[in-house]
DNA sequence: GTCTATAATTCGATAGAC
DNA sequence: GTCTATCGAATTATAGAC
């Protein structure tokens, strides 16, 4: 059944605006008239679908990082793998839901639980897969801090010199550092 | 001249309060009460002492990463040196200035072009002091987005593995990657 | 210098007509 | 299913008494 409802939409519509102002702007500047102007639709409709604004946030907020299969990595190849990942997963279209996270975590506990849960829930077992899984947590929290740091400066602040790199040049320079971090020195 | 007025006192106690506030909230969710009732004073006090709510966190969101002189740098050791004072500046008591932009950098254009202003600045030039001048934008840029990282990790989104290492232990994994970053791979 | 009182907005959320 | 109208709370900022 690919029938839309009217209803649908209109929650499309709402979730896809809400998406975009969030990753823009962050929670606390996001209100529910922006979203509501950007849908083309009235306020009420917003807290009718989605019952709250913290509703509303929590459904914009889900991240996918989509990793790869920890199955048959190759260890030696799990730096640029992770870097190409990222790079992809936010210089492409598609999913904003990391940009919505990263700018509300410094002041939405809710955000900053949401990025924990993903890079500990996600990024973990891809490690523990390529070396000691005892040391898998110190591990994957270098590695998403490196991430991190890149997505901040790049996306967030837009540092000029880290906007200015080309992903293959990313790739070259980010990507030993993850390897290293990801093996364990 | 030492002589505090009364008037010094109460800036100093509106300062020191909103310091705190901004630093644990940021900009958005620390409000001129909340301020006024942690320095024990009117919330007009604050608006009569500093202007207004942006004058405030202007006065409160100085940053001074207070970068070890350029000049006689040991090239082999940049990488150390970096990591080492950053640790001191945001494990050891004192300056909060930067906890305070990285809070609000997500939702504030202010403290945004702060953090961008002060790296450029300040990361710049003892960059620039090891290494070709022309390449030291680039390498300035990673250097910033795995310290920015990494204060993200272990002071704002708080990853139990990121805050559970210890400065040597730090030292001797974030080292290596500043140092590579810093001389340009 | 400090506070009381309040103006002027803006926000999230609700009730109910259509 | 959508909108009009509005409530109640919270905010920044100001005016003026003490």
């Amino acid at each position: 059944m690919k029938t839309k409802t009217k209803s649908d939409r209109t929650r499309d519509a709402i979730l896809a605006a809400a998406e975009q102002l969030f990753a823009q702007r962050g929670y606390e500047r996001t209100t529910v008239r922006d979203v509501a102007e950007r849908a083309h639709i009235d306020p009420a409709l917003v807290i009718r679908y989605f019952g709250s604004k913290d509703g509303l946030f929590a459904q914009a907020a889900t991240i996918r990082l989509e990793l790869p299969s920890a199955i048959g990595v190759d260890p030696s190849g799990v730096g640029r793998a992770l870097i190409e990942h990222f790079l992809e997963l936010w210089d492409g279209p598609g999913t904003r839901g990391l940009a919505v996270l990263l700018r509300s975590a410094a002041s939405n506990d809710f955000a900053a639980a949401k990025i924990r849960e993903a890079f500990l829930a996600q990024v973990m077992p891809m490690i523990a897969a390529v070396g000691d899984p005892a040391t898998a947590g110190r591990r994957a929290g270098l590695v998403s801090s490196q991430l991190l740091g890149l997505a901040m400066c790049r996306y967030v602040l837009a540092l000029p010199p880290v906007v200015a790199l080309s992903p293959e040049e990313l790739i070259a320079l980010v990507g030993p550092t993850l390897q290293r971090y990801a093996m364990g020195s």
